[in-house]
DNA sequence: TCACCCACTTGCATAATGCAAGTGGATTAA
DNA sequence: TTAATCCACTTGCATTATGCAAGTGGGTGA
């Protein structure tokens, strides 16, 4: 782990702005995606089982900004003195707004696939109801808080299984 | 205006990615704001009015790569034979909801300013409701749709122009 | 013991960003 | 009519970020 020097630039105090100077990058979300929605706890599942094969400099760079801005948190691994674990943070699991937001946004105007679509379809039905509830989930994964009675990991968990399957059954 | 070459590679068909790819740097989502809450439509008022002072050169690289994406028009002003007058699509007047989220986002985690925070927190304090007049409404000035009733534009800026106001008398 | 795993680092090429100055044509004020 | 100014960019060049491939030093499991 580097020391990372912080672009301290502040272009303006503009909420929409300086969100962008944390996460405007084509890295940081995917990073923060990974870990909430695929939990990837570990520098090597979010190396190996990166979607769009994002390159070992650039993840070590994006998680060691993404703790000192307090968006991430580490701690060793107590079965593997190597390992450590990443953990989302308070401000990090208020994202889920924003990436569901995002996910909505794709799904209409970019070419996303089905099969990647389907957990930010099942969030935009789900509302923020849903998304109430994934952030508790969250917090319990990530923050030991208590967890709660719905999953609503297990739930996008299983629609992407199943519309996994289903590809998987019309291309036999 | 020069052609661009838009970068093609698409990494993943996930839409939060895709989302990433079209939007995901310090500037395009800047710009955007710029002319959805600004109002301001011409190459010139972009340039000199950014509060972020955004270079010119990557102005007219963002302007490009917007129109070219879809998310941006073009008209010749006809008042003056070398203005340009950029509008809003309805692929970008649906980014409402984002940006509203990466306001309210911004306010609670980020050192953002009282003064230009203003906007965002009515536009979050209006919830659902403030956010599809507001589209409606840019519908109207940049897709020539009927008028609604109402102005959520003269809702925020007479917020911001009260605020600056008060920070102004304080000041004095 | 030794191959493999682990979280990164390093070196180097290429691309993006940022600053300052410039361009050519259109408009405006004197 | 002419000169100054405006307009939407472009250009050149320096700095910084990204991306690829290979490497590092220590830990673990067979």
């Amino acid at each position: 782990m580097k020391k990372i020097e912080t672009r301290s630039e502040i272009r303006s105090g503009c909420p929409i702005n300086l969100t962008l100077e944390m996460l405007g990058d084509r890295w940081s979300l995917i990073v923060v995606r990974d870990i909430m929605f695929g939990n990837r706890r570990h520098y090597g599942d979010l190396l190996k089982l990166s979607e769009e094969g994002i390159a070992s400099n650039i993840l070590a760079n994006r998680l060691a900004r993404l703790l000192q801005l307090g968006l991430l948190s580490r701690i060793q691994d107590p079965t593997h003195k190597q390992k450590a674990i990443y953990s989302l943070t308070e401000p990090s699991i208020e994202l889920v707004p924003l990436l569901a937001h995002m996910g909505a946004w794709g799904r209409r105007h970019t070419p996303a696939t089905k099969e990647l679509s389907i957990r930010a379809q099942l969030l935009e039905e789900g509302g923020e109801r849903m998304w109430k509830a994934f952030m508790a989930e969250l917090r319990s994964i990530h923050l030991g808080a208590p967890a709660p009675r719905r999953s609503v990991f297990a739930e996008l968990q299983a629609s992407f299984d199943s519309v996994v399957r289903m590809q998987a059954n019309k291309r036999r």
